[in-house]
RNA sequence: GGGGGCGUAGCUCAGUUGGCAGAGCAACGGCCUUUUAAGCCGUCGGUCGAAGGUUCGAAUCCUUCCGCCCUCACCA
């Protein structure tokens, strides 16, 4: 490795001493590689730009791969053609390399459109070597850790980040559409509300005061509310301080929305709507797989009450009215831990999470969850023991969320105290706090709500057929490496 | 944090029962003026993740540690 940095290093020096640049500066390009193919034409004049990765020397001739973001144009260098200082650069060229050529659009003999290169720059000498060309880079460690290299060896990776970046566009544009705003609100937060998470902690100097990253953008969302924006939105990051999974990253990627005057319901046909156009613009299909799994997006998406699903499941239509002795004994018998501090509806989520939920393959929103379940939203009007909310649940995870928000500040303010009061002891200061700001907020009005949140991470995963959340970032939370 | 798997050259990978650390690509030198993973001849390149132990002898067996992957736990 080292020797391999040292000869060209030694290149380097070389191409100095003779008054050349191994790293230039701007440099004109009239075309990509992709136009070199799509706009052909028989001795046009062009000059590209990209990196060398592949080189065939034939004696006083050579072939070259160049790379640009747009696709790949092939090189075809003679002594003949060049003088001087392109021959010194010439011979010192490897892999990697960046380059700039000028020269004509020709034909070879097997039919490859190429360049006849009659001007050559260097733009950049690489130090380092790429990865090998015919296998890539499989390391799923040094594909994380050195994203660049698996961008230049993995065509497919930017191919998907690519795709990511219009489903984000697509989000923007759907819900622009509709007359939403877009918002930023504090990532830092003095008090992190909005989910029941772990924070990750630091400390603001200039204040002399504890700050937390967010966990939620969810109550200055609700701030916006009550000053009258009415249909806002924020797709930005979020933090939270628990284990890395295939599904989890510590800072993902969120979209939550809000719209006044509308409930849970508006935002399930928001949602529905919103993945339904989305997946149609930037996949062409409303059928994905994901992995074996074969997945049909075609609206309108099943939706099913909580309770019933799990009676359905369990095949035990009155599942609700029995016992919870009963119903522990059903748990254990599939394999579940219970504690003898659970209740029956704690068992029966257990059952939910672990049996049920994952059978749910194609898109289903599952309605109205008994309310001890889902503490900060609104009871259903005709039955208080459920809770006004969906889930949307698709290839086995939970995809979104989505309430008919609580707007009453009083019955807030009881379960924020009831929430504080169930918090482990070795919550740090400012987490067990009450967001008074907010609360004073919500005394001011805000308007009914629906409200709901879409994991992009997860969506990207879903869209692209990814099956780890760190191939769908570019950058994945990795354990730091002490030195390299 | 628990369980399982993996870690060998810059990259992709072999390495038998514990017996001289290998191949292809990349790199370096040579030949070659239309190649396509170009070809041919030659050369260089290793803390076998780290440390300790067993052994005449360890990439290989044992222990501990580090990193990654899978999985469970945690997780609005």
């Amino acid at each position: 490795m080292e020797d391999l940095r040292a000869q060209r290093r030694k290149k380097i020096e070389e191409l100095t001493a003779l008054g050349l640049n191994p790293f230039g500066g701007r440099f004109r390009r009239s075309a990509e590689a992709a136009a070199c193919h799509s706009d052909y034409e028989e001795g046009k004049e062009v000059s590209v730009a990209g990196r060398l990765t592949a080189l065939r020397g034939h004696g006083k001739t050579a072939f070259a791969d160049l790379r640009d973001s747009s696709g790949k144009i092939q090189l075809y260098l003679r002594r003949d053609n060049l003088e001087g200082a392109e021959l010194e650069i010439l011979d010192r060229l490897d892999l990697g390399d960046i380059v700039g050529a000028r020269g004509e659009l020709f034909t070879t003999r097997k039919g490859e459109i190429s360049i006849m290169v009659r001007g050559l720059t260097l733009l950049s000498k690489a130090l380092r070597p790429l990865p090998e060309k015919w296998h890539g880079l499989k390391d799923r460690e040094t594909r994380y850790r050195s994203r660049h290299l698996d961008l230049i060896a993995n065509r497919e990776v930017a191919d998907l980040f690519r795709l990511r970046s219009r489903i984000v566009r697509e989000i923007r544009d759907f819900l622009d559409r509709r007359g939403f705003l877009e918002v930023e609100t504090p990532m830092m937060q003095p008090i992190p509300g909005g989910a029941a998470a772990r924070p990750f902690e630091t400390f603001y100097g200039a204040l002399n005061a504890p700050m937390f990253l967010r966990i939620a953008p969810e109550l200055y969302l609700k701030r916006l509310l009550v000053g009258g924006v009415e249909k806002v939105y924020e797709l930005n990051r979020n933090f939270r301080n628990e284990g890395l999974s295939r599904s989890h990253n510590p800072e993902f990627t969120m979209l939550e929305i809000y719209e006044a005057y509308g409930d849970c319901r508006t935002m399930m046909e928001l949602v529905e709507n919103l993945i339904v156009k989305v997946a149609g613009t930037v996949r062409g299909t409303l059928s994905l797989t994901a992995g074996e799994t074969a997945i049909d997006l075609t609206p309108p998406w099943r939706r099913i009450r909580y309770r019933e699903l799990v009676a359905d499941f369990l095949g035990i239509g009155d599942w609700f009215s029995r016992p919870r002795e009963e119903m522990a004994a059903e748990a254990s018998g599939r394999g579940l831990e219970i504690d003898a501090g659970m209740s029956g509806i704690e068992i029966t989520h257990e059952i939910y999470e672990k049996c049920v939920e994952p059978t749910l393959i194609q898109p289903t929103f599952v309605l109205d969850f008994p309310a001890h379940l889902v503490p900060l939203a609104r009871l259903k009007e005709d039955d208080p023991a459920a809770v006004d909310v969906f889930e949307l649940v698709v290839n086995g995870t939970e995809l979104a969320p989505g309430y008919s928000e609580l707007n009453d500040p009083l019955e807030q303010r009881r379960r924020f105290e009831q929430q504080a009061g169930s918090r482990p002891p070795d919550a740090a200061a400012g987490k067990e706090k009450i967001d008074e700001d907010f609360l004073e907020a919500m005394e001011t009005g805000m308007p009914p709500a629906g409200g709901t949140g879409i994991g992009i991470d997860r969506l990207v995963m879903l869209l692209t057929g990814a099956a780890s959340i760190r191939d769908v970032i570019l950058f994945p939370q990795l354990r730091p490496k002490e030195n390299k």
